[in-house]
DNA sequence: AAAAAGATTTAAGTAAGCTTAAATATTAAT
DNA sequence: ATTAATATTTAAGCTTACTTAAATCTTTTT
């Protein structure tokens, strides 16, 4: 399969699962930069194939071989920036820009290489589950994102669910990283801004961060 | 620049490496499986991007500018190579097959990452250089093909220049690897034959073997 | 040196993956 | 419930990287 489909599909799969938002062409199409046009087109096209249901003015949605296709992808994906990030202590925004590119040339061979290597982890640097070679995810997932905490209460970061070099830079700044514990201090619910205590500083972060950032919550 | 582009490349600077072959785009054509047609067009193209001299039915020269892409290109296949090697134990093929790939989808701050974990290697599993990141290749080369040495010399294997399967299981089943040391025990010129020891075996290797691998006399 | 064989080039055409512009349908706002 | 705004789709066209077939040139053989 071309690194066009791969990426439509991965683009699908992603859309479906954290965002509210319906999986139409022009959403998909704003994802992967490309014209709206050219999302309708790719729409059809991988429905001959089987790999979405497409009808129009519809919302998109993967067969369940598409959905295979996808989690094959997020799989090498998230392989790829587990490896980067252990051997050369790249960024989370570096190892992803890598990975971008590498999980379309990479055989399932090589993907079940690297998985052994790093001991079958179950997830990534960025706090995301890796997929099976058979592309089930057997973790489940009970984190929360930071808009739905409590205040007083205290989380571990489980999750930071971006692609944006900005926002990792702010988080390593802060240092809002994956494992780390944080205390919810106050949620300021009309402003949908909250306030948290990491490393005895104290950061006011704003809903475009505090839906990305997932935690556990530490009893 | 494209995957077939920089394949374009890379396929005229190893033909020129290895080969007597004039590089004319027929031979080209014939070693990356596309038609006489498709390479005229393709060289004609590169013409106009300097990065190679094109005249009609003549033989295609890099010109510097494409010598260094190429010269990247094979950087990063040897690198990745090397990375593959040693974490996973993957034999010689594997690695190629993989790194064929892997190659065009390499940013230079990821092959300078890999460069610098394996500690700069200067040469990969199949004895062949790596080019540094300015695109020099620093070693020389001393080794003699073992179709060119002398009956009753002892020699370290320095070089399995070749990308096939077949090719390489013969070896690993014969110990012929990389830094092994064989003897030459007979040259049959006429037949173009040697036949050597390696490992107390004895092995008689036709033309095929002779010319693609290569050795440094013990003294 | 002429003929035959072999390469190279030209020409015409194809598929993938896009583009922009116009037409059509859906959703939101008044 | 219209109208206005927004999305989606259709249509036509482009670029890249190929293909096959025919024409042209070069090399080899006799």
């Amino acid at each position: 399969m071309s690194v066009a489909i791969e990426n439509f599909v991965k683009a699908i799969y992603k859309n479906d699962k954290h965002n509210v938002n319906n999986t139409k062409p022009g959403n998909i199409a704003k994802k992967l930069g490309i014209s709206n046009a050219a999302a309708t087109d790719m729409a059809k096209k991988l429905a001959t194939r089987d790999l979405l249901h497409y009808e129009k003015y519809q919302a998109l949605q993967l067969t369940e071989k598409g959905n295979k296709m996808a989690l094959n992808v997020v799989r090498k994906h998230r392989l790829w920036e587990t490896l980067l990030f252990q051997l050369f202590d790249m960024s989370l925004h570096e190892i992803h820009r890598e990975a971008e590119l590498l999980e379309h040339q990479t055989s399932d061979f090589l993907a079940s290489e690297i998985s052994e290597f790093l001991g079958n982890p179950k997830f990534d640097p960025h706090g995301d589950p890796i997929p099976n070679a058979q592309g089930d995810i057997t973790t489940e997932d009970t984190s929360l994102a930071l808009s739905q905490t409590q205040e007083g209460k205290s989380y571990v970061i489980s999750r930071l669910m971006s692609d944006d070099k900005e926002f990792f830079d702010f988080c390593a700044l802060h240092g809002l990283k994956y494992g780390n514990c944080i205390t919810v201090t106050n949620q300021f619910r009309n402003n949908k801004m909250t306030q948290i205590s990491a490393n005895n500083n104290t950061i006011l972060l704003n809903e475009d961060f505090t839906n990305i950032i997932y935690v556990n919550e530490i009893k």
